[in-house]
Formats: structure tokens, C-alpha cells, sequence
DNA sequence: ATTACATATGCATAAATGCGCAAGTGTGAT
DNA sequence: ATCACACTTGCGCATTTATGCATATGTAAT
């Protein structure tokens, strides 16, 4: 019955991976982990797991580049997938505001489009509460 | 942070409750506790409780009508829930065809538009099962 | 009032889930 | 080979969630 649509509404039902998502949809770009655990503010472990898990319920893809893993928005094809993303991507924004805000900020780390800091680097520290 | 979005995408995240919501996107009807436990054929305790659930995440109306309770699909006005009410309007029938055939029988039992007969009852085994 | 019946709801138990910790894998650089 | 670092994963614990039973609520009819 559907057993994938239904791990996805699961991986949905929980604040941090709801959070995830959306960002994965609104920057619309490949993320690591070290970059969402700086913009969500989680614990490495908490961040890989549940990277991990919308990944595994269809909602992500998976990239590996060299010692660090892309996240990307997975590319739907059937229609209650797509309505199902779309109906995310319309989460009122001022909800997540502060999250879009902290990724532009970690996504201009960036050195040729690539992710090349780690988490919790001074240098990340520093931008944000400075 | 959208606690209600949140309770809607637990609710739908079971089984149970998934099938219970398309029941009523498709049917487009009222239907009652009892009906909903026919045609699903789950215990009344579990029934009940699941359309409750359903309703207090915002996704059912409640309807009382005497001893019956009627629940229908609740009317949205935001995008990201118009959306995912569509999205679950569009997961594959075939999933669910068994559902919709009961559900049209037991519907067929009703006077003037009113559910009637409780659940489990003779009439209605003999119905199905004849 | 009493009965019958549709629905709701505590309570207890069992299963699933989230989280922190610690240890693991794999990759790139020295 | 060794080290540093990004990421993953198994384990134990606390919390949540689902289920079954029994009981309660509320309504209609006699």
C-alpha cells in the first residue's frame, strides 16, 4: 500500500526533517552535512540520520564527493509526489526564515560551488554572531 | 512551527488513517463511524479513534446527527494544504479499489441519504460476503 | 426510567521512534 | 602507514504511539 509515500509522509511528520526538507526544496542546490548541521543548528548525528532517512523514503537524493555527501532534492515523477513537495515548498515562509537566511550565509563558504569547511568551524561561528 | 501541518502529516503517516482520509477525499460524502468500520473493517475502538485524529489535525469535519457521527473531508483555504489533500487525492487507485467498491455497497444502504444500520450488521455481511 | 445502540475514552501493555554516546567506515593529505 | 576529518551506525534509554479491553457518554425508543 504504497509503503513508499507512506515513509515519506513519516520522515515528514517531525520538526527537524520537516525543516530539512524544506530547505533541501528552497535552495534548490546539493547541501552536506556540515553545511545543514551549521544552518539547523542539530548534532552531526542527528543531522545524518535524518538526512539519511528522507533519503531512504524517497524524498532525497545521494551524492558522495570524496569525504563529503551532497543532499539534493529528489526529482519527482508521479503526480502525489510532486503535490506532495509542491504542498511543502508552500509552507508559509516567516516559519523558516532565520533558516533561509543561515543557509545563504553557509552556502557563501563556498569555494567553486563546493563545500570545503567543516561543521562548526570559527570561521562559520564568527559570520553568524558577528 | 506549523504544529498543525505537523499533526495533519502524522495522522496521515499510518496506514490506517491514510486510507480512512482517501475514503472521505473520494467519496465525497459524510460517512459515518459505522460505515467507515464496515467498509474498512477494522474494530469500532480504532475506527473512532482514527477519524478523531484525522479531525483534530484539521484534515475531517464532525457532524453529529443524533447518535450518528458524521465526518467528512474538511475544506482547506492554504495552499500547502490544498496541496496535500490533492496529494493523497492522487496516490494510485488500484491501492485502494477493494475500499471504494465497499464503500459505494454500504453507502447503498442508506435511506434518504441517512445511515441507518449500524455496523457489523446482517444485512450488510450478506451483502459483502454473498 | 429503562433499554438498545452509536460513538468516545481511560487504562494497561506492547511496539515504534528519537536522542545521545561511542565506535565505526571511508576518503584525502602528510 | 598514519592522521585528520566528514559522515554513518549500533546500542541503550526515555518518550511517544498504537492497540485491546472495558467502560463511559449521549441519543432514541419503549
Amino acid at each position: 500500500m504504497e509503503l513508499q509515500y507512506l515513509d515519506a509522509l513519516k520522515a515528514l511528520a517531525e520538526p527537524h526533517r520537516l525543516r530539512l526538507c524544506w530547505l533541501l526544496i528552497h535552495v534548490d542546490q546539493k547541501v552536506t552535512v556540515a553545511e545543514a548541521m551549521d544552518v539547523i543548528g542539530e548534532t552531526q548525528y542527528n543531522v545524518s540520520r535524518n538526512l539519511k532517512m528522507l533519503f531512504k523514503a524517497g524524498l532525497l537524493d545521494q551524492e558522495k564527493n570524496g569525504k563529503w555527501v551532497y543532499y539534493t532534492l529528489a526529482e519527482q515523477t508521479e503526480k502525489h509526489w510532486l503535490l506532495l513537495v509542491d504542498s511543502i515548498r508552500q509552507l508559509p515562509k516567516n516559519q523558516f526564515e532565520s533558516v533561509a537566511g543561515r543557509c545563504k550565509l553557509r552556502l557563501g563558504m563556498r569555494v567553486n560551488g563546493e563545500c570545503v569547511i567543516g561543521p562548526n568551524s570559527d570561521d562559520w561561528i564568527k559570520l553568524v554572531e558577528g
